[in-house]
Parts: structure tokens; C-alpha cells; sequence
DNA sequence: TGTACATCAGTGAACGCGCGTTCACTGATGTAC
DNA sequence: TGTACATCAGTGAACGCGCGTTCACTGATGTAC
């Protein structure tokens, strides 16, 4: 009935290790974070650690494989609907930011692995992402022209303004939050550039021609 | 008359420290570049490094100083002319990203110094960025109404449009740039993006009427 | 239920090594008379 | 032009320290008969 509590000890350890380490390369990279501290923080000693891990190395590798929410984008991109284009593209974002919201810890786990490791981990999945990005964008195009609909563009365009969007809205919410100096008005953040991506920035050039 | 070349033999030695020391912590970080590999890449002992700087802190605080271009950005912002507000606006992220990528390490040492030293260098910058950007915004407002024209959006998030696009862009780049897997086609990425920035991804619902 | 043994999950000390920084010293260059 | 001295730009050795990892050992728990 507990189902879920029987762990080992050893396996409670594991986990433990995971944890903590976790949280300390978060906030001080991976070159700064010890061993040691590792150990300190989960209870154990140092050399207890290479009971559960070979090394350093794989404690990481671990954390960024249990972190990456790549199956859910696949999910959400492939079984989302809704009545027409505009709805469509405006459900995915919030969803996709949702999503990734949702797993902060992969992106800066990934920023880390980029920075310090020279390793992208990101594009080993990249390859994975692609076909469905791309089964997205038809999908948006086959859409009944009664509705709004989208322009022609190309759909390698089309997904990495996407992109764009959604790691610039990310990056410049990292710096937001870091600055305390200035005091910002409360702004629908998503909704906002989410309708920017829809509609632009400018009005159209005349009313009633075009 | 070879004016530039007349540096003392200290001078010219605290520049080698920089301009080594550069390339490594861009290569390896902060944490992981030691005081000996700088020191060795520069011809030099690790003591000597001390006569010209108070430690490796202030290594990477001078070169962060030297490379920001926010000057740049400011004046690029508050001298900018054109003759409607589609042009304007394209210019300006056009030559933006221009002066980003031209300081591109800058970029990537901010990115360090966030990441493994806690601290936004780009965040003591800001409100002194911030006050360019809302006059600027101001100016796009003031365009004669006949050609295109901005639509009434909050300043605050017109201008984080812009800093997501920016920012997205040099992101999406760093990783496209990274994967070697997917042949992708030769696109004008910016022209795009810029475009999809002004006038969105879809079509206007009905022709004629709005 | 009791005993013998294997496995699990650790400890504590040590390995060799590289770290950032300091310090006493040194030869070359520049300056004053 | 020659000499005395100060300053510049370093060297080489050492400081104490923390790093990732290994190894011999240990007590607790699980299993077999």
C-alpha cells in the first residue's frame, strides 16, 4: 500500500545524492560544485558516492537525462488541436512555456552542460525534434481558409522564430528577475508577445483596401 | 608616427594576459581556467600575472568592462532615423544585432558571469538602458499616421519583444551552429525573423472588409 | 529458531595533483648629477 | 660620457588548501540450511 517508499537504503542514498547535487551545480556550476560537497550535503562521505556513481561525471549526465522533458514537446506538438490557426499557435505557446517552465532546472542544467562541458546536449535530441516540428507546420497549413491562416513561410522559419520566441521570452525572464532596481508594471508577459508573433507589431498599412 | 605601438614592455604584457585569458575562460569558463594556463599561454609565470592585476577576479572584470558595447547600443538607439516606422524598426534590429554579433564574446562573457559568478553584469547596465528604450519607443509612436504605424502596444512590452527577438536569435543561432546532424537550407534568417516581428505569422482574417 | 556466510552500504585515511596567491630575490632599463 | 641609484618587470620556490578518486576495512542486514 506505501508501494512507493519501498526503497532500499541504498537506493533512499541514490536519490538523496541526485538531490543535493542537483541543486548545488544549479547554483554554482559544475567545475565549482566538490565532491566533497556533495557528499556533506546528502549525509554520507565522499567515497560513499562511488558506491552509487562511477564518478562526478555521471552524477551529471544523470540529472540532465531524468530533467528532459523532450517526450512531453513531442506529445504536445503531435496530439494538440483546435478549431482554427490563430487558437492553434496560441495554444501551443502557452503550453510549450508551461511545459518548459516546468522543467527550469533541464534548461539551466543544459546552459551549464553547454557552457562548462562543451557538450550540447541539446542537439542530440535535435535530430528527434525536427520531423515533428515539421508535421507541426503542415498541419498549421492544411488548415481551412475561411479562418485566419497562416502566411507562406518557409516552415525552417517558421519553427525557429518559434524557438526564438520562446528562449528570448526565457532568457529576458532570467534577467528581469535579477534586476530589483527598476519597477515593472504588471504586463500578460506570454499573452503579449504571443499576440506579437500572431499579428506583429505594426497595423496594417491602410483600412479597408488591401 | 607608429603612435599606437608605443606601449611599455608591462603594458604590452597585461595585454597578452587579457587577450589569453580571454580566449580560455571562453573555452573552458570561469572556474576551470587556473591562473597557470594563463599565465603558461602567455609566456610567463604565474607571479608575473600579479605585478599587472590584484588576482584572477579582476582579470575577468576588466575584460567583461572592455568588451560590453551598451554605448554603442545607446547611441545606435537615440540616433537612428528613417522615413516610416516599418524601416525604422528594421533598421534598428538589423544594425542591433549587427553590433551584437561584432561583440559576440561579450555576450558569451556576460553569459559566464551570470551562471558561475551569480552576478548579472548585464543587470548594472540596465536602468541605464532602460529610459533609451522607452524614447525610443516614444519616437516610433510619433511617425506620421499615413504610412504604417505602431500598434498601441505597452512600451515595456514592445521593448521586451524586442530583447526576446534578440536574444532568441543569438540563442537559436548558437545551437544551429552546433549541430552538424541536420543540413538545414540557406535562409536570409534575419530578414525573417524581422519581418515575422512586424507583421506576424498569420494572414489577416478576412480581405477587404476590416 | 540458530548458525554460517554473502551481500549491502557505508567509513576513514590516504593518493597524487593542481589551485590562487605570496615572498625574497634578480637582472635590465631609465634617470640625475 | 660615466657613475649611483631607483624603478620596472619579471623568476622560482613555496604556502596552505581542496580537488576527484582509491583502498582496506567494518558493521548491519539478508539468505540458506
Amino acid at each position: 500500500v506505501e508501494g512507493k517508499k519501498r526503497l532500499t537504503k541504498g537506493q533512499r542514498t541514490k536519490r538523496e545524492i541526485l538531490n543535493v547535487a542537483k541543486r548545488l551545480f544549479l547554483s554554482q556550476g559544475y567545475t565549482a560544485t566538490s565532491m566533497r560537497q556533495i557528499a556533506q550535503a546528502a549525509g554520507i562521505t565522499p567515497a560513499a558516492i562511488y558506491i552509487h556513481f562511477q564518478g562526478k561525471e555521471e552524477i551529471f549526465t544523470t540529472l540532465l537525462g531524468e530533467a528532459a522533458p523532450f517526450e512531453i514537446i513531442k506529445n504536445l506538438f503531435e496530439t494538440i488541436v483546435a478549431q482554427n490557426t490563430e487558437i492553434l499557435i496560441e495554444d501551443t505557446l502557452l503550453r510549450l512555456i508551461d511545459v518548459l517552465f516546468g522543467h527550469e532546472d533541464y534548461l539551466r542544467l543544459a546552459l551549464i552542460d553547454v557552457q562548462e562541458r562543451n557538450s550540447a546536449s541539446i542537439v542530440t535530441y535535435l535530430p528527434e525534434i525536427f520531423p515533428v516540428g515539421l508535421a507541426y507546420h503542415q498541419r498549421l497549413q492544411s488548415f481551412e481558409k475561411g479562418e485566419s491562416w497562416l502566411r507562406d513561410l518557409s516552415p525552417f522559419l517558421f519553427m525557429r522564430a518559434l524557438m526564438s520566441l520562446i528562449s528570448g521570452y526565457i532568457l529576458t525572464d532570467y534577467v528581469i528577475r535579477s534586476v530589483t532596481t527598476v519597477q515593472l508594471p504588471e504586463i500578460d508577459w506570454i499573452g503579449g508577445l504571443v499576440d506579437i508573433f500572431l499579428h506583429g507589431v505594426l497595423k496594417p498599412p491602410e483600412i479597408g483596401v488591401r
